[in-house]
DNA sequence: TTGTAAGCGTTATCAT
DNA sequence: ATGATAACGCTTACAA
C-alpha cells in the first residue's frame, strides 16, 4: 500500500467533473473569483478524497518561479556559517521560499569550484542566490557566471576592491571592536592594548575591520592610539599560543585591557594572566570576539563581542527578497554587534 | 547587457543544425554512442557559444527525478545538527544530489509542522528525506505523509516503539559511554561516578543508550556498579549548576573518575573540583560527552567523547543512497565515537 | 546515424 | 463562470 499512484491535478479535475482549469485556479486561491463558491467545494472535496498534492515541479517550470534560494559557501567554519544560514534561511521561508545547499567544501581550486556551484544552482533556476564567501579579501572571481544570468544575489563577507552588481552583507565586525573599547572604557580603562592585525601588518577584510574599528573605539572614548601595545599577526595557526605569548610580552607595558581579535587568542590572554596570577579584571580586564559557547566556560568567563551573525543571515535574506520585488542592489549592509559582559570585564556577576 | 536570453536545447539544435534529440544525447553523454562524433563536436561548439545551460527543472519534470535530497529537522541545536547535514551533504553530494532544507524552527506544534514540512519537500518532489529528531524519544507521529508516499526516508535519532518502513540512523551515544568508561579504567580508575539520567530516574533515546553504555562499560572492565556513585537528574534547565552540585555531593565518597552525560554538567564538575582543591586528573578524573569546542579550553582542559556527527551524516547519506537504489531500509546504523583524551584524564599532555 | 513527436503536470490564453 | 488548448524545456520511444 505504499505506492499509491500519484495523483495530478487532472484527475481531480476529472474526479470532480470540472476543468483543469477550475481546479488549478481554486489551487491559487481564485483571486478573481472565477468559480462559484458550489464547485470549489467539489473541488477540494475531490482534493481531499484522492489526497492530492500539487506538483511544485511543474508549477515552477510554467510559472518561471521555484520558491528557491541557493546558498553557497566557501571557506565552512565552525558554526560561523551555520548561524547566518539560519538566520537567512527563517526570513526567506516566511516568505515561502527555500533553501537549496550548494557546495559546501573548502576546496583548494576556489573560484572554479565556486563557479561551477553557482552553474549548477542556476541550471536548477534558483529564483536568487546567497554567497558567504571565507573572511578573506577577494576579487571577482568566479562570479562571472552570475554576472549575466541576471539573477538577483547577496553576498555576505564579501571583500573586494571591484565594483559588483550585487547585494552585499557584511559582518558588523567593526562595530564590535567599536563597541568593545567602549565597553571597556566605559569601565574605566584607559590602556587598552590590541590583538589582531593592524594595516601595517597587511590587514584587509574583516582583521582589517576590526583594526579600524579598534581605532575608532579609542578616538570615541578620547583615548590615545598607544602604538606600543598593538601587536599584530602575521600567522594564525596557533591563536591560542599566540594569545599567550603576546600577553606576557604585554605585561610590563602595564596594559589594564586586551582586546582580542577572535576568542581563541583572549583563550590564551587568559591562560597566562591566570599563570602569573594577575587579577581579572581588576588589573586587566580581557575581550574576545565572536563569542564562542567556550567563553563562557573558560576560567573566568570570558567578555566577548557576538556578532550576531543570524541577524547577519537574516540581513541578507531580506535584502534578497527586495532584490526579488525588483528592487536594486543598495549600498552595502552591515550586522550588528552586541558585547556580551562577563566576568573577564565586570567580575563576578554572572557565569 | 545582464539580461541573456534563456538559451534551450532547441536553440542549440537549431542553431547547430541538428535535432534536438541529438543535443540531448550529448547533454547525457551519449550513452549508445548515437551521435557522430563529429556532429558531437558542431554541438558541443553550439552551446559553447550560445551560452547553454540546461534547464534541471525540465529534465526532472522528464525524467520524475529530481536529484534532491529534502532534510529536516526539528529541536535544532547549537552545531550539533549543523555536522549531521555537514555529513550528509557531503555524501550526497558525490553522487550529484543537492539538499533542499526543510524548515527548521523548533515549533510548538511540533508534530503538525513536521507533516507540513514533510508534505512540501515532497511536493517538491525530492527523491528522498532525511529527518533529523530532537533527542527525546517519540511515536510515528507526524510522519504519516511519507509512509504512503513510497519516497524513502532516513530517520536520524528517531527513537520509537513502533516499527516504521524507514532507514534508522544513531548517534553513538551508547558506545561513546563504553569507551568513556573504559578510557577511565585503562587510567586505574576504579570507581568511576555517572551523571546522567538512569532508566530508574526515566531515561528514554539517548540518554537511556549513554546510561546502558555506562553500565556495559563497567561490565566490560570488570568494575561494580556502585549505586551510590549513580547520580540521575530530572530536569536539565542548569546542567552546570547541577554538575556543581553533584560534585559536591559525590565528593564524600571519594570517587576517582566522573563520567558526564554532557559538556555542560562536566564544566560544572570541573568547576566545583577546582574551588575545592581537588587534583585533576590525580584524585579524581573527569570525563565529557559531546567534545564541544570549549572543552579544549576549560581548566584543564576536558576529555570528552566526539560523537563523529559528520560520520552520522555520511552514514545516513550512504543508507539512503543504497535505498534510492532500490535496497530495503535495513536494521538501524549507529555512529562511532571517539575519546578525546585530554589534561582532564590524561593530565598535562595536552592542550 | 539522425529526426519526429508525444508527454511530464502545471498555468495562462482565449473562447464559450 | 467554465473549458479546451497551448505552452514551459526536456527526454525518449519510434520512425526514417
Amino acid at each position: 500500500m505504499p505506492r499509491e499512484k500519484k495523483i495530478t491535478s487532472k484527475m481531480v479535475a476529472e474526479y470532480a467533473g470540472v476543468s483543469q482549469t477550475a481546479v488549478s485556479f481554486v489551487l491559487n486561491g481564485d483571486p478573481q473569483g472565477k468559480v462559484s463558491s458550489q464547485t470549489k467545494r467539489r473541488i477540494r472535496k475531490a482534493m481531499q478524497e484522492l489526497n492530492y498534492k500539487p506538483n511544485l515541479l511543474a508549477r515552477s517550470m510554467r510559472t518561471r518561479k521555484t520558491q528557491t534560494i541557493g546558498i553557497i559557501t566557501t571557506g565552512i567554519g565552525g558554526g560561523w556559517f551555520t548561524r547566518i544560514v539560519l538566520g537567512a534561511e527563517q526570513a526567506l521561508r516566511e516568505e515561502g521560499y527555500h533553501i537549496l545547499l550548494g557546495s559546501i567544501s573548502p576546496g583548494p581550486t576556489k573560484a572554479k569550484s565556486m563557479m561551477s556551484s553557482i552553474d549548477l544552482l542556476l541550471s536548477r533556476q534558483v529564483d536568487g542566490l546567497i554567497i558567504i564567501t571565507g573572511s578573506e579579501s577577494q576579487n571577482g572571481e568566479g562570479l562571472s557566471p552570475l554576472e549575466n544570468s541576471g539573477v538577483p544575489a547577496v553576498l555576505v563577507n564579501y571583500y573586494s576592491e571591484q565594483e559588483i552588481p550585487f547585494g552585499r552583507v557584511y559582518v558588523g565586525y567593526r562595530e564590535a571592536a567599536i563597541r568593545a573599547v567602549e565597553h571597556l572604557a566605559g569601565l574605566g580603562k584607559e590602556r587598552i592594548a590590541f590583538l589582531g592585525k593592524t594595516m601595517e601588518g597587511g590587514s584587509t577584510g574583516f582583521t582589517r575591520e576590526i583594526y579600524l574599528g579598534y581605532k575608532a573605539g579609542l578616538a570615541n572614548a578620547s583615548l590615545p592610539y598607544i602604538q606600543e601595545l598593538v601587536h599584530s599577526f602575521v600567522d594564525v595557526t596557533e591563536p591560542y599560543s599566540w594569545g599567550m605569548e603576546m600577553a606576557e610580552e604585554l605585561l610590563a607595558l602595564k596594559p589594564d585591557a586586551i582586546y582580542c581579535l577572535n576568542d581563541h587568542i583572549a583563550f590564551g590572554v587568559l591562560a597566562a594572566l591566570r599563570k602569573r596570577g594577575i587579577l581579572v579584571p581588576e588589573e586587566i580586564a580581557v575581550v574576545g570576539n565572536d563569542d564562542f559557547e567556550a567563553a563562557k566556560f573558560v576560567d573566568p568567563p570570558l567578555t566577548s563581542v557576538d556578532m550576531m551573525l543570524e541577524d547577519c543571515g537574516e540581513l541578507a535574506g531580506k535584502l534578497l527578497l527586495k532584490m526579488l520585488d525588483g528592487e536594486e542592489a543598495q549600498t552595502p549592509l552591515f550586522g550588528p554587534a552586541q558585547v556580551k559582559a562577563r566576568a573577564s570585564t565586570v567580575g563576578i556577576l554572572e557565569r
